[in-house]
DNA sequence: CGTTTATTGTGCAACTAAACACAATAGGGG
DNA sequence: CCCCTATTGTGTTTAGTTGCACAATAAACG
């Protein structure tokens, strides 16, 4: 069995990516392991160390060719083929997320907005028609689909979590402001601004 | 001089503190090590490590106080007090920051929204009236705020940034995706959606 | 008032991650 | 074609983090 990769490791894969994908929209070339530390406030030994874990992508002397190493890590990281994706609340942030046009190009296609407000469904949203709630786990299933972003209120975000669990998600974005207890094989990852924010004030006067 | 306290053990006291406060509100007095790393999906004993760090809140046998460990945490974190903070671009984003109420409880007063565009300045957006970008400046340092969300188009976020730096912002949030340079002293927490789905991809089959 | 139970705070050991430092070498220039 | 420079990939060292295990002790109970 190939060595098992830390997982602070796949986390600092995307960040290179995306620094890598705005270095190829600047017009860039070539890269080295130095010039992309810069750029990231990380140590071109990290750099180096973390991608030698899965290949030799470099050469000695001139640095990355840009565009095959974002292939590799768009690889490594399986956005090189594009995720289905669905959103669950239509309120704030779940609007802003289905009108946002930056998913598609690392990787992700949102497929729906669900809400079980009756006042919301069936109205538009961009190009998307909120569906409702009840109807997520057919689409789910029928559709394949492994990834869900969360952004209904904290107190239903948990039986929300649940559901999409039970219909089959393996991977869940939340914005709710609580921790989710979910089964071993599913990830979840939050997003929080006042945690964020509350990361700094400790530094701060 | 106290001892240094590693930046992982600050970044994991928001969450307990959020958990403490998410048990207050359930009505809950005490709790311990081990019921909170269960709810966290962390060890007992790391909870144990990072508290002791600052001192001695708990009692053998019997565990923590809720109310008295979170005052401790948000003594702490320094947000045993409200923070000022503003809103750069009143966009989607922007607007949801705004219009989100979840901030006072956990530390910050948001102050005002910035936007650039003439069309947006003036009009109402929620309590608050958009402000003009240029006027940013002399808020900040009037008001002597440290603390600043970015929430405009990624081309436009470094720029934004350094001119909230030469104002006095000390902290910011950024949900552009790209990578702000700052000079030392400012602190940076980046919120984009890709980076966190694309830290999962990696998992899924 | 002694015994039992629960649970803290922490020294130490084990593990994990980061940095160092250098041999190997690609490519450019003389 | 040889030397020089830049830069990789990695073995080794150093630093940082987590987990273990237990003495200390608060509270409950009989
Ligand atoms: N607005 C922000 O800037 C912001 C910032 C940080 C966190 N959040 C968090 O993000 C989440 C969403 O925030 P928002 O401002 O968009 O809230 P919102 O109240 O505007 O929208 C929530 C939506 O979820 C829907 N909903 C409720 N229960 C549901 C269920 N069981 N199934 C499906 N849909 C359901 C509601 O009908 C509503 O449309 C909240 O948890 C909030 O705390 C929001
Ligand atoms: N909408 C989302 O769900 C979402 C998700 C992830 C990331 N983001 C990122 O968040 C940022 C904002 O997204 P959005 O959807 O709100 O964008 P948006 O285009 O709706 O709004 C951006 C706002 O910023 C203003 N602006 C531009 N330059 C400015 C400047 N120099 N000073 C002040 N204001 C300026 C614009 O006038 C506009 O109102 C973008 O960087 C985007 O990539 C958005």
């Amino acid at each position: 069995m190939a060595k098992q990769i830390p997982d602070i490791v796949i986390g600092r894969l995307p960040v290179y990516l995306r620094a890598l994908q705005q270095m190829k929209q600047e017009g860039r070339q070539v890269t080295s392991s130095q010039e992309l530390g810069e750029r990231l406030g990380i140590s071109a030994a990290q750099i180096r160390k973390d991608l030698s874990q899965f290949g030799e992508f470099g050469k000695q002397g001139t640095g990355y060719n840009i565009e095959y190493l974002a292939n590799q890590v768009r690889e490594i990281l399986k956005v090189n083929r594009s995720w289905d994706v669905i959103i669950v609340g239509a309120g704030d942030i779940g609007r802003a997320l289905a009108g946002y046009n930056g998913f598609s190009e690392r990787g992700f296609k949102i497929r729906g907005i669900f809400d079980n407000n009756a006042s919301l469904v069936g109205s538009k949203q961009g190009e998307f028609t909120i569906s409702d709630s009840k109807t997520m786990k057919e689409v789910i299933q029928t559709s394949g689909i492994k990834i869900a972003m969360i952004a209904v209120p904290a107190g239903h975000a948990q039986q929300v979590a649940d559901q999409l669990v039970e219909a089959g998600i393996r991977a869940i974005l939340s914005y709710a402001p609580v921790n989710l207890n979910v089964p071993a094989g599913v990830r979840v990852q939050n997003i929080d601004p006042s945690i964020h924010l509350q990361r700094m004030t400790y530094y701060l006067e």
